[in-house]
DNA sequence: TTATATCCCTATTTATTTTCTAGAGAATAT
DNA sequence: ATATTCTCTAGAAAATAAATAGGGATATAA
């Protein structure tokens, strides 16, 4: 049960970009200071992003990256698994990189198994839900909760 | 996103033991051979789950491990917490180890964050609801089907 | 009491994954 | 041309996970 900093950089990564992008491109450098990411670290984030479809960029003076695709069309399922790999617990409840146990006996009658893919489902219906713009959206609601003193009961 | 062996061995060992809780104390090389583990590994892990409390121990000849409590008792969550540490995606939703983000602007206002502790929650549902005795009844369930040619609708 | 079985404990090795850095290469704008 | 900025390859450093080694402590049985 983990994310990885670098999944957890590259959603810091595309919620500023999806935060600014009406400036256009944006330098890395920016974002690694404003973010506080290591930027050689950043740099290979976004490279794997853009490799993967998800952001555009320009090199030479005035380039920079920015989003390929609009903040609701992208999934936080759809970048933690690109960046972290599979979202299961194991790999045999994977639905986008199944493998099967070396060690499992019977793999239709193991209950781990049967646990961990009720927990893969829920944690996946989580995420494959969420956009960024509706963190955006919430991260609207929580600043002007934060500001204005509401408490806000889940 | 990720169960370790260490902690996938543990909930083995502790349905095995629950399976053949009547014939009193089980040799760890028994439950090691009969689930694959390696010994020395499954040594380590049955003696961590006795110092916390969920087994108990017999030296010498006639001697072996059995369960403290009753499987319906113990919860897969808390075997997981116990072996793995934190059921959270980061530590800064965690209920039982939290701690925060060095690099957090303001966790108040964090989105990433506010989707993790909703992940957090979810997992948790699922893994603290679910004991041993039900895992072995799913088991009986699932064991029924593949031998009678059931298909069972999730 | 002696032999044997069995868990208990500490330390260490090995493997794997994650995090981060270095440095040169290639495209672009002026 | 030159400065700027992303691109690419390689790999070092750190952290974590998995497994092994070897003997110690304790209970039982004969």
């Amino acid at each position: 049960m983990f994310l990885t900093k670098r999944s957890k950089y590259a959603l810091r990564a595309l919620l500023f970009l999806a935060r600014e992008q009406a400036r256009g491109t944006i330098l890395i450098q920016e974002i690694a200071e404003k973010e506080k990411i290591p930027k050689k670290f950043l740099e290979s984030i976004l490279l794997e992003l853009k490799n993967n479809g998800l952001l555009s960029s320009r090199r030479g003076k005035g380039g920079g990256y920015a989003l390929e695709y609009s903040p609701e069309k992208i999934s936080i399922g759809s970048v933690i698994r690109l960046i972290d790999g599979p979202i299961a617990p194991v790999r045999c409840v994977s639905q986008s990189a199944y493998a099967p146990c070396e060690d499992c006996l019977d793999e239709k009658t193991c209950v781990i198994r049967y646990l961990m893919k009720e927990t893969r489902d829920v944690i996946a219906t989580v995420l494959d839900k969420t956009t960024l713009q509706e963190l955006l959206q919430r991260e609207d609601i929580l600043k002007a909760e934060a500001t204005e003193g509401f408490v806000f009961e889940i």
